[in-house]
DNA sequence: GGCATTATTCAACACTTGTTGAATTGGATG
DNA sequence: CATCCAATTCAACAAGTGTTGAATAATGCC
């Protein structure tokens, strides 16, 4: 009883709430409301804390978010530039598909990130918009290049543009990632996570019709994301 | 002098500040700051009253937000509704092209309704979401049917999926008419307005490509968006 | 056991939020 | 000119916000 109740206790249990949690607790707020609206109250219940416990780890709230920035995005990059290795002589469509893989394997589990990605999370606040974009910005460049490699191969279309077909493959990814699993479910009878997998093969299939040299040459094998 | 600094004046001008007036202010936060940061006195203050006088016309913030939806989500129903009449003997890729250009019509100068389709607005706020996609899903499904009457008049692949493909088509343009005039023209040397149209047809002609029956048929010619 | 350090909470601050009720104005009508 | 009404503002409310400084508990070290 004194361990549910306890009326007037100060500072009662220090467990070691490490930086890590209040970050997956943040990021999970800052997913569903915004980083302005999330509150850091809401946080700190999250987290099972007091919000004053933020302030030992981080010096404020927008430190507290690029905290969560510096986590993930370095990772996502590193994926991205091993994938565009110029030695890599796979065919272009296996090393594009290989990029849907990549987003699928960091952003599958995490809607934070991805509204982050989106800049949704930052609507109207200046600096971290900036900065953001500046996480981005090597990405997409990275993938660029990709379609760069496959042009001087003669895979693709010549009269291709790079930025624009950079653009809207990695942006579809993410509408499917985030849309698919909320809508889609329940007007075809399959389940979420198949659904997303459903609807990156129909997505590439189409992506790369588009794009190739000659789309009535088979495409490789594409394998299935790894579980 | 009595009519800059009036120090202490009471109900001062009643200028029929007419509800479409406070709409529009209404959107323009909403889509800076979303439905839950956005805030009355930000409203208030962009229509250039009191914020009691939301009041007045509307019961609350969630009401004046509805407001909005209802505003223009019919319009755009409407538009859609007549480009899919069965009777319409068009070529498909006419008819599909059409459907970007109502997109670009309804669409273009309204960052506000974007992010009301997209969801962004009401991110946690359950009842408006369901709200939301009761208007959009009568325009999907609408959309559908040109899949459908393509299919059926054999100029569509026939292991095409309509739903995806109209999931695919529709919220690319979405993205198009937000992303490319913020972030691309700085990378590309085209003015913002060139540049979606720019976009669009890149996108068309990829996507195109991907769902055509014989993609190597020519497309019919593509007008431009009125301006 | 005493002590310094680290992790945690409490209580309060100044401020912003959605909302309301009463007060005020301008114009039309008599 | 007085009266009524619609349009508008003022002033205040309770609740929630990011943030801070002091207080407290647990932990490891001597």
């Amino acid at each position: 009883m004194p361990l549910a109740s306890r009326p007037k206790s100060r500072g009662p249990k220090p467990t070691k709430v490490d930086p890590d949690h209040l970050l997956d607790a943040a990021q999970a707020v800052f997913a569903e409301d915004g980083l302005r609206a999330a509150s850091l109250r809401a946080i700190a219940r999250r987290a099972g804390c007091d919000p004053s416990l933020i302030y030992y780890h981080f010096a404020s709230k927008e430190a507290l978010f690029t905290a969560l920035l510096h986590r993930r995005f370095p990772l996502l990059l590193q994926d991205m530039k091993e994938l565009a290795d110029p030695q890599d002589v796979r065919p272009t469509a296996e090393r594009l598909w290989a990029v849907l893989l990549v987003l699928h394997r960091h952003l599958k589990d995490d809607p934070g990130i991805r509204a982050m990605i989106r800049g949704e999370l930052v609507r109207g606040v200046d600096g971290l918009a900036a900065l953001i974009e500046e996480q981005i910005r090597p990405m997409v460049l990275t993938v660029r290049s990709l379609f760069d490699q496959g042009l001087a191969r003669g895979e693709l279309r010549p009269d291709l543009q790079p930025l624009l077909a950079t653009f809207f493959l990695m942006r579809m990814q993410l509408e499917i990632l985030d849309l698919l699993p909320a809508v889609l479910p329940h007007l075809v009878n399959l389940g979420p996570e198949s659904m997303v997998i459903h609807g990156m093969r129909a997505w590439f299939d189409l992506f790369w019709r588009g794009v190739a040299l000659d789309p009535s040459i088979p495409m490789p094998h594409l394998p299935d994301p790894a579980v």
